[in-house]
DNA sequence: AAAAACATGCAACTTAAGTGCATTATTTCT
DNA sequence: AGAAATAATGCACTTAAGTTGCATGTTTTT
């Protein structure tokens, strides 16, 4: 049994082939996609099937969405997708204005932040939007 | 010639009667509206006419665009909409999950984070989701 | 093997956002 | 002031992402 089979089955998700697919598709790059990002690196599934099995694996835990304020959800695989830990994914994102990639910048987690009286914190979302690495090199 | 009038002219908006009702309009709450919330406050007036006056001030740095990730653009004025400060508003925002409302809080600055080289960051958004204020009281 | 539960594909719907263009209002110029 | 230029408004239409219903296909359970 293959590797990714064995995370499907330990988040409780049937490894189909086109789940698979998917989860190979995500784990192969660093940056977070887009449902036509998915759907352009698949001929032979369908938008539909593609956007419930995105959504399956984000209930299920494997992955996160990111709004980066492009108006688009982009999702990436958790840290730990094989491991236990469901704690929050609070590390932050950097969308590039420039080639608009977003990236999960893992290693940085979002400060704390005290909130006012009455307020009280269950999720956090922290983009940073300006030019990436590899654009700000090629001048 | 009305205070909201003299705003309106030093950000080189031409006082129109829908951009003084507007500004009006966002300037009575306190927190961060949706068009659609703009449109049920406005019969008189045309959705596309509304959404072409918002993205005016936003260009003219009269109100800023939030995206509190429910994947709908929310707009606030900006904290000083009169003054000539033009730096970036870098205060953070708070989604409340049961009321959906958004609030700026102005006096929450987001804190410095320190990114990987060759990251640039040019603008940030930090919103914190939870439960706010008001819903935390009347359990 | 039959029943139940779940996955997939197709079509259609919903909603926010955005554009084109004609009309109306406002400003500018002489 | 009057004409020309510029900008604002209203209406119709388009786009694109997200989402749901339902029929069909597949896997799991008993």
């Amino acid at each position: 049994m293959g590797d990714i089979e064995l995370v499907l089955k330990e988040h409780h998700i049937r490894p189909t082939a086109i789940r698979l697919l998917m989860y190979k598709f995500l784990s192969e790059r660093d940056i977070a996609v887009t449902l036509n990002d998915i759907e352009s690196g698949f001929d032979k599934s369908e938008r539909t099937t593609l956007y419930r099995t995105i959504k399956t694996f984000e209930k299920k835990g494997l992955v996160h969405q990111i709004d980066d304020g492009t108006g688009i959800a982009k999702y990436a695989l958790d840290e730990k997708g094989t491991g236990e830990n469901q704690s929050q994914d609070l590390h932050l994102h950097f969308h590039c204005e420039k080639c608009n990639e977003t990236i999960c910048l893992t290693d940085h987690k979002i400060p704390h932040i005290s909130l006012p009286k009455g307020f009280v914190s269950k999720d956090m979302n922290l983009v940073i939007k300006g030019i990436c690495d590899k654009c700000s090199e090629k001048k």
